[in-house]
DNA sequence: TTTAATGCAAACTGTTTGCAGCTCT
DNA sequence: AGAGCTGCAAACAGTTTGCATTAAA
């Protein structure tokens, strides 16, 4: 099922703005920023409005289509989600962000900490941040 | 070594507020947010200002004293940190943070996901979520 | 045609900066 | 005494909201 049957089943709207910032983000490995997108948008020569872009991102993130990803200095950005995974492995240098598996691997892990703890554990965060493959090489 | 040792030493100077601040977030389990803090003070006839709480609050972190924790909202609160220790876990009900080890055992866990994507990880952010024991009692 | 969505402007929140006066050492 | 620190006010950045207009269905 695509966006527009996604939205068109809620009587929601495909509208200009919502494909763009659906689209930048489908072509982008980098978490983006809603001002990113907002300026990416406006080079592709789509007008559209930075309210929108948050609005959208927004109604995104509720279709659990988009994930926000926390950035080590404190502000956000966001990435197409790739269904039923969780965590985000993003580069220092050219800020690629891959998501991976892993949940089931920190279940153990999760259960220790509960019978350690006493608390009954229910989310997570959990991003890694390292060099990616290519930037490895051209440090050299 | 104290706080105040610990300033000194770099030719910076013990003060006021800066003493509140640390009072504070060592009475606290909870992660304070800046303006929390600058509420919690002035509550305790301690006339701070705020601009004064973000400052300390960098200062302490540059130090390693205190850490910043990501809530799942995306805003940001400050705890005091146990040294040598980098995760949260946070009660969704009272707020609690606990700081617990565990990078050890992670440790596997990283190299798995090293050696699937390339990457050389060097930082992590981990939090995990739940109830604490007390939480849960009080749910009965 | 109808109702959702847009885009502007303006309000708001959280945070940072410049500067004159104050205070710790 | 003197450098560091404070606190105000004002600037700033990111985000949200109200409302008249536009456009998808």
């Amino acid at each position: 099922m695509n966006l527009q049957e996604k939205l068109n089943q809620q009587g929601l709207r495909m509208t200009r703005p919502r494909k763009e910032v659906a689209a930048i983000l489908k072509e982008s490995k980098v978490p983006l920023t809603p001002q990113t997108i907002h300026q990416l948008a406006i080079r592709k020569n789509c007008d559209i409005g930075l309210v929108s872009v948050y609005r959208t991102l927004d109604l995104l993130s509720e279709l659990n289509l988009v994930r926000r990803v926390h950035g080590q200095d404190g502000c956000h950005g966001y990435v197409l989600a790739s269904p039923g995974h969780h965590h985000h492995l993003i580069c220092h240098k050219c800020g690629k962000a891959v998501e991976f598996t892993g949940s089931g691997d920190l279940s153990d892990f999760i259960e220790r900490i509960e019978s350690n703890t006493g608390f009954a554990i229910d989310e997570h965060i959990l991003q890694l941040y390292g060099l990616c493959q290519q930037c490895q090489e051209q440090k050299l």
